[in-house]
DNA sequence: CTGTTAGCGCGTTCAA
DNA sequence: TTGAACGCGCTAACAG
């Protein structure tokens, strides 16, 4: 630690006791004005910071609390962790990142750190290798308030705040079938992540709505834990729907990595898009416009989800007295029209 | 804080002394096999776990280094995060991170958030408006080590890594002219950041070399703080080279936005790429190959810089009683080529 | 109004 | 080999 001023050398320096430098600079009512004066210009002189350790150990909390992504350089992670900051600053807690690289190991290692380190709370969006809750259960049943975000699960009940999958898909779909498309593939992760099947049930009922079969030969998984093992997959189920003998005018995409990389392959093999394939898909990114085509895209509301989940949390923190009510909180998508699904002629 | 087991539980379960205990769980030889083992069975068993903010308080450090980036969203920034991760987990050191959000005085904010919350050292991208490094130097006057990545500046003595941008700018534009490209402008930042003028200075570097005059028109700034005004800003520099007598026939972009959101905009405006104006770019997306063309880029290491970052702040935290040599590191760019510079014919 | 005391959880003397 | 006591910087209960 840094050999900043304390308390004990403001009360050296002007005579008086610890406990009165710090209530004078807590404003206590029982400090005299004039002392109070003098305290709060040493302090500022010498830029006094209260050590927040010493705080958080005699208060029993560290206004900190800890956040489990998947991965920093993920742009939709990023942006959540942005609504988080935000969030997080605004109430003065800190936060503290972690990675699990999609691990859940790594992820059951991210929150012990955090436990030992003393949060007062923790945010977290599982790894998509993630079954088991029990951990997370018994810490928030010791306490720890635990909130979820982006990837929720049924397997912890507690405060979750995500987007609405279902209905994203489900205007995707809608989208496409309003833009002339009839034959629509669905690409999705190999994941038992919930957001995973929930937009392919929003797919299914925009496809049952429509009147259009669902035909199981058009959805196609691919694995999500590696790089090099998702271009792959991808590029084989690209090749495996273009040798159809009916093959799809539409694909609709379910993550970030799958859209792009998609829209990269679809180039890369000398498809058209949309004349030969209409493409939309789950991204956030904001250069879907340089894309080739500009990609139409289902927009997610990453900061929002983080802001609100950062709130959730911290009021849980806050007023741990009362029972909470649990509540699932879904917010709305928005698709974002461009080129790479033209209306079919 | 959490309720979580404490070595004054584990004392009285055990009928020892508190202080028994903490040896027996540091490992000190003056407790017997037995005790000892006694001892780190039931820590085990009920996942004890030292409590860091008494532990730093005793010691006087919080084993945390806090990090301050212009803001999360940033893909680059994410990026060199990651790295600044993956060598602080290895030292199991702890990253506290924060957002200037480009502005100074934010940034100022940031830092002393950081210095009260006790951390060991700091790792700063400084804000581009940051003039002033008088108060980070004073912090490491008193005692904290500081180290800047990326963004460097010669206004604070210390470790600093960052990128070869002179290099990647001077390597950038010989590319253009090895493709047959012979009037080369240059969009940059209006920031007094030392990575600005560097690649400015490559760029002239490489015309001076193979002989083609330095155009003072082909030289354009853009505001860096707001996304709108860089927008405005690029599409108004577009415009204004397009409608010169004498227009160049390459762009050399010099950060990630001005890159990507060039591109977006010469597509819009309808020129083709690189037939119209050829196009290379500072840039560390991993999209380039999905964009209209493919994007030729200048990849910076980020990752290795915030490695190597970490890894330098760590070494001077570690051994702080020798008077460091401090040194500037650069490292390596490397030039990803693609479509938006084929030769030309 | 101000000061004394105790204790948060831990590591580290020094005694036993 | 074990334990009692102290202090890191801070707040709060209680005296004066």
């Amino acid at each position: 630690m840094n050999n900043s001023v304390t308390l004990k050398d403001i009360a050296k320096a002007l005579n008086l006791s610890i406990s009165t430098i710090s209530k004078s600079l807590n404003d206590s009512h029982e400090i005299s004005t004039d002392t109070k004066k003098l305290v709060l210009d040493y302090a500022q002189k010498h830029h006094y910071l209260p050590n927040r350790m010493a705080k958080g150990l005699k208060e029993g909390k560290s206004r900190s609390i800890g956040v489990v992504v998947c991965s920093l350089e993920n742009n939709f992670a990023a942006q959540m962790l942005d609504g988080i900051d935000s969030a997080s600053t605004d109430k003065s807690y800190q936060i503290i990142i972690m990675q699990s690289k999609e691990s859940q190991k790594q992820e059951r290692a991210c929150i012990e750190l955090l436990y030992a380190g003393g949060v007062d709370g923790i945010l977290i969006s599982p790894a998509c290798e993630t079954v088991d809750f029990s951990y997370l259960q018994s810490l928030q049943d010791s306490g720890l308030p635990v909130v979820l975000f982006d990837r929720l699960s049924d397997e912890i009940e507690t405060h979750k705040v995500g987007a609405d999958n279902f209905k994203g898909a489900y205007d995707a779909t809608v989208h496409l079938i309003k833009n002339g498309y009839k034959s629509i593939a669905h690409l999705n992760t190999n994941t038992i992540l919930n957001i995973a099947t929930e937009r392919l049930n929003g797919y299914k009922q925009a496809l049952e709505e429509y009147k259009l079969p669902y035909r199981a030969d058009f959805l196609r998984s691919c694995d999500y834990t590696d790089t090099k093992k998702l271009n792959a997959d991808l590029e084989e189920s690209i090749k495996y729907y273009m040798s159809l003998k009916k093959r799809p005018d539409a694909i609709l995409t379910s993550t970030d990595q799958i859209s792009t990389r998609c829209l990269a392959l679809l180039n890369k093999l000398g498809y058209k898009i949309p004349e030969d394939i209409a493409l939309i898909g789950f991204t956030n990114t904001d250069l879907a416009d340089a894309f080739n085509p500009p990609l139409t895209t289902v927009h997610q509301p990453a900061f929002e989800i983080g802001q609100l989940a950062a709130s959730k949390l911290i009021s849980l923190i806050e007023k741990k007295s009362q029972e909470p009510e649990y509540e699932t909180i879904l917010l709305d998508t928005t698709i974002q029209v461009r080129a790479s699904t033209r209306a079919r002629k």
